[in-house]
DNA sequence: TTGCACAACGCAAACGTTTGTTTATTTAAC
DNA sequence: GTTAAATAAACAAACGTTTGCGTTGTGCAA
């Protein structure tokens, strides 16, 4: 009863036309102050709301941006979409959010859904197995504005908000080595992948810029949780012998790290006098265990407000993506803390107390 | 160019009406299957995407659902959106995500938001500063079903899921009583919210079974952080008597308990001897720091799930709630660690180890 | 008085679908 | 071979807005 009131109602009701209505509900400069404040207050008298279906169609243009992530239920993503929102909402629009689950199927479903609801724009992070990108391509061709985040492909024309994950995780490398490490390990996620091939590559950075030995036996390429992690340092204090053996272990995720640790404590060996860890996240449980852990705080939030706001841009001049590309790097922070500071360490005073 | 392509196009094409095609698209039975391939094909063929927009209009229905929540990046709603998704996309529906970050108004305007977008439902966990519920019942009147879960309002009459946090906080009572303790405390988060407030029922009904006093004074009700909780603690065995010490601390979350382990390690007492200790949430952290905390898991996943469900249910049915109303309850599980377990401690080897 | 500018609003088409009702064509039935 | 039944598609109206253009009425200068 009360959901079909229109425009038409409260024009019948004050014997004027619905385009009266309609221009004084969006105060155009045509209409008297007189007749705009009675349209108004019959308008909530009513319980009028109005239709944005009818209106997006008429306009042609949507009031909702689009964002497919592989999955919402992680802190990085969740955090990522918080930072959306906080600049999509001020905006006026709304967010549609779409789950790939990492798969590239539903990627592709995601797309086809967001452009028949006819939104503004799209964000998205890539699925792990996307390797194909012609329904991005699609998108641009229907002149729909597209950013993407995180995991992103370079490849692809277009703007961009990711970390800066190489120049920190050559930070990280530096700082152990400063520390007096000098066998330093990397135990990494997958590296064909955008996120983790950076981290290498700052890795890499790192051990140059220390003049550090690189070695293709400290690069463990597909660490994929803890219990990997374990059997994996184990291994190499069981086979390895004492000079081919890593002194530090970089660590693409905090959970790997932990399980270093574990393998390290079990080893009966001691943190961070014999070994160096630094992990990757800045998890929660980082700055509580002990020792507490050396890792790379990183900031979601920014690279979800950077590439809201780029999008919102790219809409507002009716652009699909700025010429030259824009990529916005957001350069995640080294947090030193236990597992790392042999020099501090010296004064067991000065550790910094779990926060 | 590209972006333009209608139902129209495609029918003058193929020298057919706009509702042959429509009804072609669509499967409807009195469309020759020659003429269905056809259209199929030229429709790919034409880059076609149906406009949802114009659908929704003529129809009169929307394809999507609404969810408003106070903050997205917690653990426990991401994973609520989670499962969520996994029912209203196989179901055809996006879905539109609103935050309200706690505030009233702007819960008021999600709402506003989701109407104006012909949402085919509301999912709705409410802000904490929500006391009046007018624009729910607006929703009601509206004709659009509506779910709560988690924070809800029992005053209304919709459906929902929740936690069944009453019984599994007895039951974590009733664990502690059962290894020894007598004077147990909680720590609680403000206990005029649904949540809470159950909490410190569960609390009092577990005392209750185990015939344990029950004393005003080892009910706090307001404790909203760690450090505060370090306080509490502190300020409990600077000033009370000694029988007047609680002797256990039940605490409405993790970091809560966190607090209270540090506070009771520095103030030299040892747990679980002298003192246990459960927390809430199983936090990642809650299984590796020494000693392991006790605490306890709840199922977010289960309950979006549920909610979804429900909603895609009421939206079928045409239906704005089931009558008698429906409240789903998901048990959240104690899990049993080292911060309260007295009896299986006797044995060390048995501990259970950080997973 | 005429002319003119301007303010305030009406008229009607359009956005892209969907759907009830006709119409035209084919097939089956006797 | 005529008529009824079934099939396939056309016609047109409708969903609720928005917007270019046209129409009024008033005040004011000439």
């Amino acid at each position: 009863m009360n959901q079909k009131v229109t425009i038409k109602d409260i024009a019948k009701k004050l014997n004027v036309t619905p385009s009266t209505i309609s221009r004084a509900l969006s105060d155009h400069p045509s209409i008297s102050t007189k007749t705009k404040d009675l349209v108004r207050k019959t308008a909530i008298e009513l319980n009028y709301h109005p239709n944005r279906m009818a209106s997006s169609l008429r306009r042609g243009k949507g009031h909702s941006i689009g964002v497919v992530l592989p999955k919402i239920n992680s802190n990085f993503m969740s955090n990522c979409i918080f930072g959306i929102e906080s600049v999509t909402y001020p905006s006026g629009y709304d967010l549609i959010i779409c789950q790939s689950n990492e798969s590239f199927e539903k990627e592709m479903n995601n797309i086809e859904a967001l452009i028949a609801s006819r939104v503004s724009g799209v964000l998205i992070s890539l699925s792990r197995d996307t390797k194909n990108i012609d329904h991005l391509r699609n998108v641009l061709r229907r002149n729909v504005p597209l950013v993407m985040f995180d995991r992103i492909e370079e490849s692809l024309n277009v703007d961009s908000a990711v970390n800066d994950d190489r120049t920190t995780s050559a930070d990280a490398v530096v700082h152990l080595a400063k520390q007096g490490f000098k066998k330093i390990a990397i135990l990494s996620g997958p590296t064909h992948t955008y996120v983790y091939k950076n981290r290498l590559m700052g890795y890499l950075d790192g051990l140059r810029l220390s003049n550090l030995e690189i070695n293709e036996n400290w690069i463990y390429s597909n660490v994929f949780s803890k219990d990997n992690a374990k059997k994996i340092v184990k291994d190499i204090f069981k086979k390895s012998l004492n000079k081919s053996r890593p002194d530090a272990f970089f660590c693409t995720g905090d959970k790997i790290a932990l399980g270093v640790l574990q393998s390290v404590k079990e080893l009966g060996l001691s943190i961070p006098d014999d070994i160096g860890v630094i992990g990757y996240a800045n998890d929660p449980f980082s700055s509580i265990i002990t020792p507490s852990l050396t890792t790379i705080e990183q900031f979601p939030k920014e690279i979800g407000i950077s590439a809201a706001k780029i999008i919102i841009n790219l809409i507002e001049q009716g652009k699909t993506f700025t010429s030259p590309n824009k990529k916005i790097l957001i350069k995640p922070q080294l947090i030193v803390r236990e597992t790392s500071s042999r020099v501090t360490n010296l004064d067991a005073s000065l550790k910094s107390s779990p926060s």
